[in-house]
DNA sequence: TCAAAATAGTTGCTATAGCAATTATATTGG
DNA sequence: CCAATATAATTGCTATAGCAACTATTTTGA
């Protein structure tokens, strides 16, 4: 088999290249994909642990401390305590941050625009759903 | 627009949680995902700059530089002098090399093939249609 | 009740990713 | 011909990714 016909490639060649336009247009404002990312989900779902995010987001929690770090750097985030359980912390988005995601959704939403032209809606809701389901494979295999 | 409607998020997402099933199969040989795409596509195309090396495994030079320096620490590239262009260096596949490549292609098939399940031949054909047309969308954007 | 086990988060280490600057060599244009 | 420019590879810097070890708490169970 050659390395082309790996889907595993493929579906990573296709990820760092989507990555690398919109860390393009992310960088003039000093965001990067990756943080917008997490930024984006605290957005929708405030007040989660920072476990409970770095599930939401994919991502290894060791990872989500140091992206959360960055956040808090920038004055996007702050960490709150959580008065129930000593050990955990609820990252919070502060407006600054709310700002910040709102400035970047447009930008994000462009590049996946111009990346997924001459795809009709049904191919779009096709491959989301197929990525989905090899998503859903891999996890069940750790 | 939310974080799980966006492609880009999915397909790097799906990428990742591949590539951490792999690296765990690997793991054990002291391989990873990155070095074996590298080491496979060297296999495939011997004799080619590292220059061109980059352009064929969709990875930055400087990155491949030092995944080839991996790759030698380990005995399994070595980088021949270019008579043509004392420039650039041709790197070539070792006989230790080439067995560590067909070692673990198997496992990464096998991992491949779980991750598909589910999937019937037309549709994986699809998946690697669009995400082939959209790599080409972003590289274009570059 | 309270020692043992589990859990949330962090830190240290290594690999991958990409930008900017540097070095060595090749190519070009006056 | 040779100075200016371009190119191949490397090095330095920072960010992302994940494993293992550690700290501080919480939960468990005898």
């Amino acid at each position: 088999m050659k390395l082309d016909d790996s889907i595993g490639f493929l579906i990573n060649q296709t990820g760092r290249k989507l990555s690398q336009v919109v860390n393009h247009y992310f960088a003039a404002h000093e965001m990067t994909s990756e943080q917008w990312s997490v930024l984006a989900r605290l957005c929708e779902e405030d007040g989660i642990s920072q476990k409970e995010l770095a599930a939401r987001v994919s991502k290894d929690q060791t990872n989500v401390t140091r992206i959360l770090d960055q956040l808090q750097r920038k004055g996007l985030i702050v960490r709150m305590t959580n008065p129930e359980d000593r050990r955990s912390f609820l990252p919070s988005v502060t407006p600054e941050g709310r700002q910040m995601y709102e400035r970047m959704a447009p930008l994000e939403e462009q590049v996946i625009a111009l990346a997924i032209q001459g795809l009709d809606e049904k191919e779009v809701a096709k491959l989301k759903e197929l990525l989905q389901r090899i998503a859903n494979n891999a996890a069940r295999q750790l």
